[in-house]
DNA sequence: TAGTGGTCTAGACCACGAA
DNA sequence: TCGTGGTCTAGACCACTAA
């Protein structure tokens, strides 16, 4: 079913057309009539509303009863699951990566649990020393399974992991996270460039899309350089 | 428009009726079929379709073309905002709390700001020091906007600043919220019972409503006690 | 082939908001 | 009063799945 091109359903020609009608709106700008757009279109009113319907669920426009179709104002988002690049563009800096560590090795007993193998299976692990504006902000240990990126060492590392993972239909839509407070090991001080025992932030992540465990992440950052921010919940009021 | 009683629209009937007809079932069974509902309610087909869209945008169900409609796997969900006695309550332990300030203040400069008031403007008070099993976890200073929460102080505190704040229509369910590592100060070490420069947690909470702003928690956890816990992302792939 | 959901029609009446 | 969205009807054809 559906193997027509989404340009002959007659309701997602309409819904895309008010896409693109009321793209850049203001919010509160008024959107076209449910009978206007049935006679622009030679259409029936339950196709425009399925068409509306789906524009509204989305976010996009805001029935009101009795007044008209508007254009809604922009939902809150939930912070998204992002990597340290991402993250520090997000704060205006510029995100440097130094690789320590880029194999294939067996997986420890942590490891495999988090990921959902059995101890010994391969992974991928990949260390970085992570830069903030030239300064050590963070050491990342990635774990990845390697049945999932069959190549992925080979390929060359990426800048970012995720924009890697998406390529590959792999980005994170769902993640465990677990942080906490702690001193640092005299490894990661000398790393991090700071004295040993000095205070971090410690954020294990497992990151999952669909029921696919893709990777597991555990960062230790200078506490002196790194808050977590977040946003929580949704806008379903 | 729709003074009606809920239950004498036809869609909304036939919607309860299908989701208290399939409360319970195992993911994967089916539900009845749009004829057969339709049959059985003895209205359109369209408003059997308007009834199970939205089971199926709920996510309760989920339409195969050319199967049917089935009962879908329950969604993973976001970690809800929650406060600490629901924190704990989910990690099997006794939440216990001691009320150590409770009172109407003038905001401060940095309270101000986070309740988007003015420097002066009253602000309710409210320092407890939380307990789980009996141990020092968590000092936690609440700061709530007393425009939208008139006579709280004299209710009597209760236990669940949330639970108190749900009673009011006013649960947040939006946050921003900033983490970050840090050492304890003496009078936190004193009363969370550690050394002083210890090391902690800290967590910073802006809970809101809407547009409103309810409050501003600053909590300072043992970091030897607790690690937050948190799940990000939809499962909407 | 029979049954399912996906799409679509050409109407209808209702409650509500604004003029 | 007129226009809006909300609800509802009684059909229809299509693409797909499973027997």
């Amino acid at each position: 079913m559906l193997l027509r091109d989404g340009r002959g359903l007659k309701h997602v020609v309409v819904r895309e057309y008010v896409r693109e009608l009321v793209a850049g709106s203001a919010p509160g700008s008024p959107a076209p009539s449910e009978r206007e757009l049935v006679t622009q279109f030679g259409v029936a009113r339950m196709t425009v509303r399925q068409a509306l319907d789906a524009l509204v669920a989305e976010g996009l426009l805001e029935r009101i009863p009795g007044r008209g179709t508007f254009v809604a104002r922009p939902r809150r988002e939930p912070t998204r699951i992002t990597g340290f690049t991402e993250e520090m563009s997000r704060r205006g800096l510029l995100a440097e990566s130094q690789t320590l560590v880029a194999r294939r090795e067996q997986a420890g007993p942590g490891v495999a649990r988090a990921l959902n193998l059995t101890e010994g299976d391969a992974v991928i692990h990949w260390r970085r020393l992570r830069r903030g504006d030239a300064v050590p902000v963070c050491l990342e240990d990635n774990y990845l399974n390697e049945i999932l990126l069959p190549g992925f060492l080979q390929s060359g590392m990426p800048t970012s992991l995720y924009d890697a993972l998406s390529a590959r239909g792999l980005r994170p839509t769902w993640a465990e996270d677990s942080i906490s407070a702690d001193v640092a090991t005299a490894e990661e001080a000398d790393l991090l460039e700071i004295e040993p025992a000095t205070v971090v932030l410690r954020h294990s992540r497992r990151g999952m899309v669909g029921d696919k465990i893709v990777n597991v992440s555990r960062s230790v950052y200078r506490a002196d350089r790194f808050t977590l921010w977040l946003q929580l919940g949704d806008d379903a009021d």
